[in-house]
DNA sequence: TTAGCCAAAAATATCGAAATATTATTGACT
DNA sequence: AGTCAATAATATTTCGATATTTTTGGCTAA
């Protein structure tokens, strides 16, 4: 039985810090989610899990559970796990406060963050810019690894916001926005200047024009709405 | 087997929804954390929970993974569960937040709300009043059914917010700061007029001043933080 | 002493079978 | 045909045994 990551086989995404088998499955699990693989509404059937993941009933369970707590699942009593819906909505809902508490936490961060902060905020941006350069010449393939230089960018933005409840909320609800970006925009390209949307928010925070630096995350955010969910009306169905 | 309650007959589908043994298990522990018995920092062994719960291993897994995800208890890799600690910086952060989320869904709430979200308020700080009568003679017996109708009321006034997010965002934090309430004022009566803080907001919320009752809400919150962290700083050790 | 090592004990993590619940199917009766 | 109960087929939930990991407690050597 037993883990993973010290002895034989099963190999997995990449980062290898994935220690118990539950771990592991909730990782995989919530990737398959987050992709699309694992399409929005489906039923999530014990026998089809085993088979894909190759572990015992209750550790799906508790990996199952753990997904619940973060949105990306939703269960009935006695009647099994599905992969949460999306609809517009509930996008629109997100977005709006994504805003109010991503935003607060910019200011906090503005506020609070020291040289360290600034750097890391650089180096962030750097490394999302250079996937921004090779998304152009072939999306399907980058789309994964933009997703995560973005959210570590953005997460670079609040990092130095002192409050851990804000934080925490951050990256729950950013987290099922993620997912709807990845779905909708996986076979879309959208003619936008993210880059520069990305470095006036920087620049802003690393001057400390909190204000300006709140007003152009805000845009930012209002335009990824504006983006995804024309993707998603258009195509839903 | 099996889950509870559902064995023979089927009524009661309000009070008793055929829970299963893990959302039972889940309730438990819930409510044993959130009074206190069971103490913030402290070890979950299995052993001790099978034996004081009466289920399986992976069912309390379960149970504690949920518990997890609301942050009431801590689980760190191969080395089991813990209740979650407490802490004055926590207390604070957590306020911060709670006032952000909370204030911005009760204004939400006040511009949505329609005669019956009013009826409710005013039902849901009737039932308040009653339990804050009887809280003053009887503390110790009533503080369970007191912070029930608190929550209650709460709730009542943001129940209008259309926000399904924020709402849920605010059950989590509020549910938090719930154990700090109780387990601080478990044995200490405080002299306040919370009857007059709660009628007051309510009223302003009736009337539609959103900015006052907003006000009001704030005030609310902060006054509770200055009770709640003198008694934790006092008897803290 | 103190550090390092090994085995025993204790605790956690996982599996897979068994129990229970839900859903689909059949067939009798109106 | 249509309803309804009984039953079969599926799916989920739970348990308890077993594997794995962490912790404990000597024991030895520097």
């Amino acid at each position: 039985m037993g883990t993973i990551g010290s002895g034989s086989q099963r190999r997995l995404p990449k980062t290898a810090p994935a220690r118990s088998l539950v771990e592991a499955t909730f990782e995989t699990l919530r990737h398959d989610i987050m992709d699309g693989s694992l399409t929005p509404g489906s039923k999530l059937r014990f026998e089809m899990l085993r088979d894909r993941y190759e572990v015992g009933a209750s550790t799906l369970r508790e990996a199952l559970t753990r997904l619940v707590g973060e949105s990306l699942v939703t269960s009935e009593e006695q009647r099994g796990f599905r992969v949460a819906e999306i609809s517009l909505a509930d996008l629109e809902d997100l977005t709006r406060t994504r805003k109010l508490v991503e935003i607060e936490a910019l200011r906090q961060s503005i506020e609070a963050g020291d040289e360290i902060w600034e750097a890391e905020l650089v180096a962030a941006f750097h490394r999302l810019s250079k996937v921004e350069a090779q998304l152009a010449d072939d999306p399907a393939h980058r789309q994964d690894e933009f997703e995560v230089r973005n959210r570590e960018f953005h997460q670079a933005l609040i990092a130095a916001c002192p409050s851990r409840s804000l934080k925490q909320i951050q990256g729950i609800i950013y987290q099922q926005l993620e997912r709807y970006r990845r779905i909708s925009l996986s076979d879309h390209v959208v003619p936008r200047d993210i880059h520069g949307e990305h470095r006036r928010v920087m620049d802003a925070a690393l001057t400390r024009d909190a204000d300006l630096a709140c007003r152009l995350e805000a845009e930012h955010i209002d335009l990824t709405l504006e983006v995804v969910s024309k993707i998603l009306a258009e195509d839903g169905r």
